[in-house]
RNA sequence: GCCGCUGUGGUGGAAUUGGUAGACACAAGGGACUUAAAAUCCCUCGCCGUUAAAAGCGUACCGGUUCGAGUCCGGUUAGCGGCACCA
């Protein structure tokens, strides 16, 4: 019989759909599996294969586990805010909820034709009323916890998106959507206070199994470093110039100050300072220079001394001068620091070029030609001179300060609080309203949801308004608290709100009165398995966690940490071994590949094709093994004999194979996994014919890599009911070892010949065995035997002289 | 610059706690079937040797530990990823 895969595919696809076989049931006394994978952002170029490698890895996971007895959530839902669907809409004139709909219905059923076996009836869309209600609760929640604050400050500004951007959003000084580089801009903007999380975001990580390099990531992103705010006088004044340092040891080191362009102290001290003009040109100058320039002349220090105001040291009391420079950021730490060109490579540079001194305070290197940044005896530093551990030097010092009432131990992060509003129109409105009496009032949670209204002009403002702003029936309103005539905020959510507590409303997709029910969260949290790309370590996967941890500390949530574990697929990349994009057109089309080789083929290529932490390139070639490997497996229907029990010839493969793909899935190593399957298959074509035992449980292991073939078999051969029915196959650890083994033999550890023993027999008689054997007898013949070792069904070595 | 990861055939990649390097698959070559092609089936396939063997060499490079190293340690080099004037 031919294998007509398409035939066979929308079949089983209608039978799973009509039947809603992998519903997750409401029955909150059985073990429970949730499957995490991001769900998509519903883009017009629909799905791609990286989608597909993304879903296929917790897609075979959770069918395992279906099998294995468990209750399982395996959603998907649909991120749908955000801009690209807003510059789409833009573009071609057609409604961002248009776009969206259309978008969503393409990849609801590109999914479906791949055989994902997700639960539809708790699919989810982030741009709904019923589900954005909740965002905004959520905010308001923060609001009145002290999370949500409005600040004027420098911000990264995207000026072809029009949007403010939170740091996240800008790594490598480049908008995240569309590349551009990004500017700074002075805007009162919104913060979520994510700095407050940060510590517990750190501690977090030490109780979840994330992948190594998704802990690292997050923890150099937090960026947490502790040291000491010091407080250097400021020459003839009471007034203090507050730094921050993590090398408070070096203090005897300081021979000036250096202070970002935009600190406050210059305002203060305008009449003092002789040099006004020049320190405000300056100043000028940087605010022109983009993210790029600054980053281009990392080498080349800037700076102007002030003139008319200097600092004094607190610990050596000399007086010092002040600069000011770029090198020096107004966002972290206290914008000011103390420079120590003797073990600071940018303080180095700056003292070199303005040609200022330099004072040893730590031995070891040359300071004659470079900052010397390593671990050494303290020299020229009173009463540290003669300490040579860091440590020992900080706490001195800090000890000093303390008593002295000039500094404190401090912690600084890396990270930035939330920029959490955006001057566009596709997302969650900010339920916030402007009252001239009573100042910022939040929209009353029950009048959520605050809906987007449907206009028809949703540009951007020329001026960097939101397009909610010229809506006159959305911005004029009534102070909720005292009734005056007031004005909505027009700015929306960033694209990553929605994203940041799905994975609860699929616990209890419809709830009305909740976010999710207790009950629901209790039984379904925490995830057990997250799956997801890289690119969202620092974005989403942080973000989550922040709004997971904030619930929590609420009580509306019973964990701690969203997921027990995060796992993260490598690239699929083109067929030229580069990331595939448009502008290359190498771009494989997943809807291609399952036309002419199957949904099965695709599914088992994606696993097969590497590591799947790894990324590898497409290779069409590669993906017609895996055709033929299935072509194989249905062509065993022709050689199938009765047997309810394994042959003996195939007992031991049969329960390794088990064995081998149950902890390989387990382990995410699907490729080798498939391998086995495929060594497996190869034995049995050796063999000639496969019985029914055989078949069945063959079927059972491929199915949650191949549901269609298998499926459709297991029907053809009325092995009984459907696979997706059965039980996971077990193994028994006794079968798995034949009876008699080959096991190598080395001389002087170099292999020398192989010899094939009974797998329980004791050392004495394996070694005589390997001696007997001619060819070993040969290269020991004649010399000293000066060790034997034997290492039970692997090897034995003998050791001569 | 800082932090982290990775170097295995022509290719993608396998190799429990150190224990037969190259599983599985692709490509290539040869053969069978066929009028022919596709499909399918069989054989070869790290390098060097050889009629065939044997021996020798081989997991980026150099060195070390060990009976034994792709695996552990030190150094070098190349590539990838993250952050990036973070005081």
């Amino acid at each position: 019989m031919k294998y007509d895969f398409l035939n066979i595919e929308k079949k089983w696809q209608k039978f799973w759909d009509e039947n809603k076989t992998f519903k997750a049931e409401i029955d909150y006394n059985k073990p429970k599996f949730y499957g995490l994978v991001e769900f998509p952002y519903p883009s017009g170029a629909g799905m791609h294969v990286g989608h597909i490698k993304a879903y296929s890895g917790l897609e075979v996971v959770c069918r395992k586990k279906r099998l294995e007895g468990y209750n399982v959530l395996f959603p998907i839902g649909f991120d749908a805010y955000g801009l690209p669907t807003e510059n789409t809409a833009i573009k071609t004139g057609v409604h961002p909820r248009k776009v969206t709909d259309t978008n969503i219905e393409k990849f609801t059923s590109q999914l479906k034709r791949v055989g994902f076996s997700f639960d539809w009836d708790r699919v989810i869309d982030t741009t709904e009323e019923d589900y954005y209600k909740w965002t905004q609760w959520i905010f308001l929640k923060m609001f009145e916890n002290g999370l949500v604050f409005r600040d004027k400050t420098l911000v990264n500004y995207c000026p072809s998106c029009k949007v403010v951007l939170s740091n996240e959003d800008s790594q490598g000084g480049k908008c995240d959507i569309c590349h551009t580089n990004i500017v700074q801009k002075t805007k009162e903007v919104w913060y979520l206070r994510i700095t407050e999380y940060a510590d517990k975001l750190l501690d977090g990580l030490k109780k979840v199994d994330y992948l190594p390099n998704v802990k690292l990531q997050q923890e150099n992103w937090i960026g947490r470093s502790t040291g000491a705010f010091v407080n250097f006088d400021i020459k003839g004044t009471d007034d203090k110039l507050r730094i921050y340092t993590t090398r408070p040891d070096t203090l005897y080191g300081v021979t000036f100050m250096v202070i970002a362009p935009e600190h406050p102290i210059i305002e203060k001290y305008r009449s003092s300072i002789t040099n006004i003009d020049a320190l405000d040109e300056y100043k000028n100058d940087c605010a022109l220079k983009s993210e790029f320039e600054r980053t281009q002349l990392v080498k080349d220090k800037t700076g102007v001394k002030i003139e008319g105001i200097t600092a004094v040291n607190p610990i050596t009391e000399k007086e010092i001068p002040i600069y000011i420079s770029d090198y020096v950021m107004m966002g972290y730490g206290t914008g000011a620091i103390m420079a120590v060109p003797a073990h600071d490579g940018r303080d180095y540079d700056f003292a070199k070029k303005f040609g200022i001194d330099i004072i040893e305070v730590i031995k070891g290197g040359d300071i004659s030609k470079e900052a010397y940044t390593g671990d050494g005896e303290m020299v020229n530093s009173g009463v540290l001179n003669g300490i040579s551990n860091k440590k020992e030097a900080i706490e001195k010092m800090l000890s000093i300060l303390e008593e002295k009432g000039c500094g404190e131990k401090g912690v600084q992060y890396k990270m930035k609080d939330w920029a959490f509003n955006r001057q566009r129109y596709w997302g969650e409105p900010i339920p916030i309203v402007h009252c001239p009496k009573c100042g910022i009032v939040p929209v009353p949670y029950d009048e959520l949801p605050l809906k987007l209204p449907p206009v028809d002009d949703f540009r951007p403002g020329t001026d960097g308004e939101s397009p909610l702003a010229k809506i006159d029936s959305f911005v004029n309103c009534k102070c909720p608290k005292c009734g005056a005539d007031a004005k909505r905020e027009t700015d929306t959510m960033p694209q990553w709100a929605g994203s940041s507590w799905y994975f609860l409303r699929y616990c209890d997709p419809k709830n009305e009165n909740a976010l999710a029910s207790k009950e629901a969260l209790e039984y379904w949290m925490p995830v057990d398995w997250y799956n997801g790309g890289m690119e969202h370590v620092t974005r989403h996967l942080i973000y989550s966690r922040f709004w997971h941890k904030f619930l929590y500390d609420i009580g509306v949530v019973p964990t701690e940490e969203p997921y027990i574990k995060r796992t993260a697929q490598g690239l699929v990349l083109g067929p030229d071994g580069v990331k595939m994009s448009k502008s290359r057109g190498n771009v494989i089309d997943p809807n291609d590949v399952v036309d002419e080789y199957g949904a099965d083929v695709l599914r088992v290529y994606v696993l097969f094709m590497g590591d799947y932490e790894q990324a590898a390139p497409w290779s069409e070639n590669s993906m017609k093994g895996c055709k033929r490997f299935l072509d194989r497996i249905w062509a065993l229907q022709d050689k199938l004999i009765d047997g309810d029990e394994y042959r003996p010839e195939l007992r031991a493969n049969m329960h390794r194979t088990i064995k081998k793909v149950s902890q390989d899935i387990e382990e995410m190593k699907f490729n080798t996994a498939v391998a086995a399957m495929m060594s497996l298959l190869n034995d049995i074509y050796d063999i000639g014919t496969i019985n029914m035992a055989e078949y069945r449980d063959l079927l059972i292991m491929l199915n949650p890599f191949a549901p269609h073939i298998t499926e459709e078999l297991y029907e053809i051969c009325k092995f009984g009911g459907y696979v997706h029915d059965q039980e996971w196959v077990r193994y028994n650890e006794e079968f798995c070892i034949e009876d008699t083994i080959e096991i190598a033999v080395q001389v002087n550890g170099k292999l020398r010949g192989t010899v094939k023993i009974a797998s329980d027999i004791e050392k004495d008689d394996a070694i005589s065995v390997a001696k007997s054997d001619p060819k070993i007898a040969e290269f020991i013949g004649g010399k000293e035997i000066v060790k034997e070792i034997y290492v039970p069904k692997k090897l034995v070595n003998i050791v001569v002289k």
